[in-house]
DNA sequence: CATTACCTGCAA
DNA sequence: TTGCAGGTAATG
């Protein structure tokens, strides 16, 4: 499934090519992926909205709307220039810090104003694509969003776990507060990821897939991130001394940028806003790689199961 | 805390 | 045929 770099990977290429673009037409294919509204309403609020930006909060797209004007001539809106004063400090924002980690995804709390919010979790096999008119069909497609120049963003998931709604900025903000930090934004420090695992005593790797402590990571990049610290997915959190702690905070954020960096790891479903591959699972040091050599030691590499979740670990470097 | 459910497809 | 797959919410 999509962890955050592949989450990231997607809104950037959408991020270039969907704000200012308008919905024509809505197409639920399959009613299991729309969480809510129901599909009237979540149609009748889509079609003639303005999509305003492409953001990031962990792994969930964020898309703020602006809701279509209403053809009446009477009924003033009642909130003046209220979209159009949120537009303005997005380009500012954008001018003025020029780092990775200073897109608005890091900034909790901080969401581009709007009418409407579509959301968008992929969970294990969902995909989006932004194909041009006429483009041959994809496999799985369960929602389209045909936008008034004719492209489609196709909504497209195997498995039908990923789903999609519209949500308000009281929904987005409560979603934001339930998430744990953004591990590649500068306010996540050593000694914050230490705030999240002081009183813990789980193990290592369930601590680390819990989107409430450190949000974002999934299965392939916490099993990267722990080989990286050089610590067995079973220790327990309250095993780990000040440097343990370090080495974990540097090496989740590594891998996560080196996630993003080679555009998302592709082992089978996983692809781009074009449809293509990453390239990390050709980077990666333990995951899907038991029987091999280790990198670092050439031990054999290991795969149990930890939290119910298949664990790629090298036995020998990772204690 | 661990297990189950949600789904479909593929490899063992 | 069984078990497993990049996630999460809902159960014991």
């Amino acid at each position: 499934m999509p962890e955050l770099p592949e989450v990231e990977t997607t809104r950037r290429h959408l991020a270039e090519h969907l704000p200012g673009a308008r919905v024509a037409a809505v197409a639920l294919l399959d009613p299991r992926a729309l969480l809510r509204p129901d599909p009237a309403t979540f149609t009748r609020r889509l079609v003639g909205a303005t999509i305003l930006a492409v953001e990031r909060r962990a792994k969930y797209l964020i898309m703020p709307l602006r809701r279509a004007e209403p053809p009446s001539l009477a009924a003033p809106s009642n909130r003046p220039d209220f979209v159009g004063a949120g537009l303005v400090p997005a380009r500012g924002r954008q001018a003025a810090a020029p780092g990775p980690d200073s897109r608005p995804e890091g900034r909790n709390g901080r969401v581009h104003p709007a009418d409407d919010y579509l959301i968008v979790h992929r969970r294990m096999t969902g995909n989006l694509f932004l194909r041009a008119p006429g483009a041959p069909p994809d496999d799985h497609t369960v929602a389209v969003l045909t936008l008034d120049d004719g492209r489609e963003l196709r909504f497209c998931d195997l498995r039908r776990f990923a789903k999609l709604w519209l949500a308000d900025a009281a929904e987005v903000a409560a979603l934001d507060r339930a998430l744990g930090p953004e591990p590649l934004a500068r306010g996540f420090t050593a000694a914050r990821l230490a705030a999240a695992l002081r009183g813990r005593r789980g193990l290592l790797k369930p601590l680390l897939l819990n989107q409430n402590l450190v949000a974002g990571l999934g299965n392939i990049y916490v099993d990267e991130a722990l080989f990286a610290a050089r610590l067995h997915p079973t220790r327990t959190a309250d095993t780990l001394t000040d440097t343990d702690v370090r080495r974990l905070h540097r090496a989740i954020r590594a891998v996560l940028a080196q996630g993003i960096r080679n555009e998302g790891t592709s082992f089978r479903d996983y692809r781009g806003a074009v449809g293509q591959p990453g390239r990390n699972q050709m980077m990666v040091e333990v995951f899907r790689r038991d029987g091999q050599p280790c990198p670092r030691c050439r031990t054999v590499i290991l795969k149990t199961r930890v939290g119910g979740r298949g664990t790629h670990y090298c036995p020998r470097c990772q204690r």
